[in-house]
RNA sequence: GGCCCGGUGGUCAAGCGGUUAAGACACCGCCCUUUCACGGCGGUAACACGAGUUCGAUUCUCGUCCGGGUCACCA
């Protein structure tokens, strides 16, 4: 009979959540999602040192709005708990004891200062730690004990051999157990190290599937040692290549904060979609049968498989992370747009009496990024310094001889316009190109030029006119003509 | 340095012994259009290298090179 699956995210309260950390919760929701399992949330805060107030409601946040929803965790409850690894920290040690009796573990008295010493040895730098205390007499451990000597508890790494172990991704997987150290598994204030811990509480919490980035690779042999230890299933291993970044000067590494804005909330600050960072890091690393690229988490969920996942690192792109946030953005209806731009509009006109749904119509087909908003919508606040170079265009056949033609005839037109709509200003300008016997564009231009100050806008001269209203259009159209006469 | 993993266009990637080596982003060009954008059409661009195995290797094996990860009382 096959187990339910159960995976973990498990992250450490460090207040930042990193979009690598994000991909890892990603996965590890959709491969339970994906087989009808059971996602967990569990808290690894057992380094007191760093500590950091607020974390865990980043954490809460960040899922909250990537939309992963847990089904055990700390806020939540469930049938494993607590979920909060500080809260087990007595069930640990009874572990690492039984190990010591079973002569599989050992305690070790070295301070800090010996080890410190001894790191700067060349034989440290060979093999590690050098076992000092692991065939310590017992009467020498007793006395140590009675002295009251802080100690930390040590498993017995085999010396020689290899261990073997299977990947889900990076299949079968073999290195020499002489690069295993003994490694420490009850530090000396009591917590556990987080590899212990973990294996503790996966095996505690029946996880099914052990799901982490590859550079948990090769410590796995020792995880896989300790689940011999205790003679616990080995769960199935899933490491998932890494996020590289690229630096001004092209070199790659693993992604971190120089590359840029790296965490989640940055990148919401930044102005793109949950939805669409989702998606994007859903393919970085994996890719599903048929290619498809648009996808919404409740697709993720269906099609999400362990044999999609690819080997090899991927770099993050921002430009695609754009297109892929262009693309949700096109897709939301007017008013939703309207109301997740709304902020960004605001920030751009103040409390000027410009009508945001139309400002968020002509912005939405053009937004890739909510952060651009402000800098292209600036103009309807503010008419910007312009030249007169600016009128000259050849496509649409003006120069500084038909332009002020043009916009002495437009204002007009638009003076004598008592019907300030859409349709009206469109069929106005229209017919006077007809009138004038000129193309669109030569009526268009100037007028566009001289209601905005820029050569590109969102939405054209129509577009605009209606937004400004007739009082404003008028004066700025007024302004551009005298800069002819001058 | 030891150990581990990886290596298809600038980026993400499909491919799993025989293909004109997909697709997407970016880039370039054309069309559409009152600008830009959107949209449509088209284009430039890749199997790191060297040996094997095989009738045949991008695909399998080995070596080289390159890249990355890891070697804590951090997680």
């Amino acid at each position: 009979m096959v187990r339910k699956v159960r995976t973990r995210y498990a992250p450490s309260p460090t207040g930042f959540m990193h979009v690598g950390n994000l991909r890892t919760a990603l996965y590890e929701y959709l491969i339970a999602k994906s087989q009808d399992g059971t996602f967990v949330l569990r808290i690894e805060d057992t380094d007191q040192e760093r500590y950091v107030e607020g974390a865990v409601d980043v954490i809460y946040n960040t899922l909250r709005t990537a939309g992963l929803k847990h089904d055990e965790g700390p806020d939540i409850g469930g049938e494993y708990g607590p979920y909060v690894q500080s809260e087990r920290k007595d069930m640990y040690r009874p572990f690492a004891e039984r190990l010591i009796e079973e002569g599989k573990a050992y305690r070790c008295f070295c301070s800090k200062e010996r080890l410190e010493a001894l790191r700067e040895t060349e034989e440290y730098a060979q093999g590690g730690y050098d076992r000092h205390c692991r065939d310590l007499p017992e009467e020498e451990i007793q006395k140590l004990l009675a002295e009251g000597v802080p100690y930390v508890i040590r498993q017995k790494m085999p010396i020689e051999g290899e261990t073997t172990f299977t990947d889900a991704v990076y299949g079968e997987i073999t290195a020499p157990n002489s690069e295993l150290q003994d490694q420490i598994l009850i530090k000396t204030d009591g917590y556990p190290t987080y590899n212990f811990a973990n294996v503790i509480d996966d095996h505690t919490m029946g996880i099914t599937h052990v799901v982490r980035g590859c550079e948990y690779l090769s410590s796995t042999p020792k995880y896989n040692l300790l689940y011999d230890s205790f003679g616990w299933e080995i769960p199935t291993y899933v490491h998932l290549p890494l996020i590289m970044g690229k630096d001004a000067d092209d070199k790659i590494s693993k992604l971190s904060k120089r590359h840029g804005s790296t965490g989640f909330e940055d990148l919401i600050q930044e102005g793109y979609l949950p939805e669409a960072i989702i998606n994007y890091i859903a393919l970085l690393g994996w890719c599903p049968k048929d290619n498809q690229e648009l996808f919404t988490l409740k697709e993720l969920e269906k099609v999400f498989s362990i044999d999609g996942i690819s080997k090899s690192p991927a770099v993050f792109d921002y430009n695609k992370l754009e297109w892929f946030n262009g693309e949700y953005i096109k897709a939301m209806t007017p008013e939703q747009f309207e109301q997740t731009a709304k902020p960004y509009i605001l920030q751009a006109i103040g409390d000027k009496p410009l009508d945001t749904l139309k400002l968020a119509s002509i912005l939405q087909q053009r937004t890739t990024k909510l952060t651009q908003i402000p800098d292209t919508i600036g103009f309807f606040a503010e008419l910007p310094q312009y030249t007169k170079d600016m009128f000259v265009n050849k496509k649409s056949k003006t120069n500084l001889e038909n332009s002020p033609v043009m916009l002495k005839a437009v204002y007009e037109e638009l003076a004598a316009l008592d019907d300030w709509s859409h349709d009206s200003l469109h069929d106005l300008l229209i017919n006077l190109a007809v009138k004038l016997g000129v193309k669109n564009g030569t009526v268009m231009w100037p007028a566009r030029i001289a209601l905005s100050g820029k050569t590109i806008t969102p939405g054209g001269a129509i577009e605009i006119l209606d937004i400004l209203g007739k009082e404003e259009s008028l004066a700025r159209l007024e302004k551009g003509l005298e800069m002819f006469t001058e």
